[in-house]
DNA sequence: GGAAGGAGCAGACGCC
DNA sequence: GGCGTCTGCTCCTTCC
């Protein structure tokens, strides 16, 4: 039964075998787990679509709700340093009025 | 009451308004309901990763498992854009077995 | 000679009929430079990427390199714009510290 | 001459440095290929409009064509990826045709 | 307004 | 076990 335990390992004792069937078998358990559950995320992230897009309806600009959602994610002392560095590489360019 | 149905335009009138309060109010549920949603969709890309922790565990190859996935997403996909040419093909052109 | 220049026309006059066979040929024509054209272009991302590379390679942060990049193709007027709407949102929010 | 291999470390030395003057002209330099890269493909890619729009105005169906050659792309890359599964198959499980 | 292509980003794998 | 790299996904923009 090491087979059971080692599902690569069954090359060589081909055609026929029970131990390979079940491994196939519980293969294409994990595999249609994963696809059920990916199913479930598409149907969230369509959610998340139509919210935006209930809220574009009232009128509301979805870019900048977008930008204050990841904001919001953004770890505050990490938002301070990105903004350090493109200070620094813009002064450096010349570009002027930069707020990023 | 115009404000509410154009949020972008609460410029001017700030400070102690009871427009922009709503709006703001309004903006703020949205904002929450999306970020409930994402927070859904993440807990369920962890479940996807459990998975396929699990299948590892048990032997099984991950990376053979994503491009199973993976490949069984594109053959469906291909399968419908197939289809979707050929109609067209059969509208457009009449023709079957042009040079594909 | 109707049909050479309206190759959608072709329904019915079908089987073995030459000017079908030339509106094919030019259609093969027609995909065969896209195709050549994509590759160019593909070649041409994949030098970009190198570029990027290669700065990475000096230390330098890609991440903002790219935003830089992208900034100055912006136009001034809507990043200005954009500015001014984010932060109207910003305070509604209570957001603090705000610079996207 | 630390800072020529650490661009990122140059806030605090500032002013007249001529470290950050050499940094900054060799970002600079990364910016600008990568800015007449982009040209480049931007230019290839109104090729590609120039071809299709050729086509349209010789009665072809561009949205078609735009089809077959997105499958075309398809079908190649499928193609490829079937063969390395197959592969990956043939090594880890030592089995054809287990449930695809 | 909807679809298609491109760019940016996050997560997963492999190396050190 | 952490880091750097890289592929795949999602989102944005452009064109029709």
């Amino acid at each position: 039964m090491a087979d059971a335990e080692n599902p690569k390992a069954v090359a060589g004792d081909n055609s026929g075998d029970t131990a390979q069937r079940v491994a196939a078998g519980e293969l294409k358990s994990f595999i249609e787990r994963v696809e059920r559950l990916e199913e479930e995320k598409k149907a969230i992230a369509d959610d998340v679509k139509d919210v935006y897009g209930e809220a574009k309806g009232k009128g509301y600009d979805t870019k900048i709700m977008r930008r204050i959602v990841a904001l919001r994610k953004m770890d505050a002392n990490e938002r301070e340093e990105q903004g350090a560095i493109l200070d620094l590489y813009a002064s450096a360019l010349g570009v002027t009025g930069v707020f990023l």
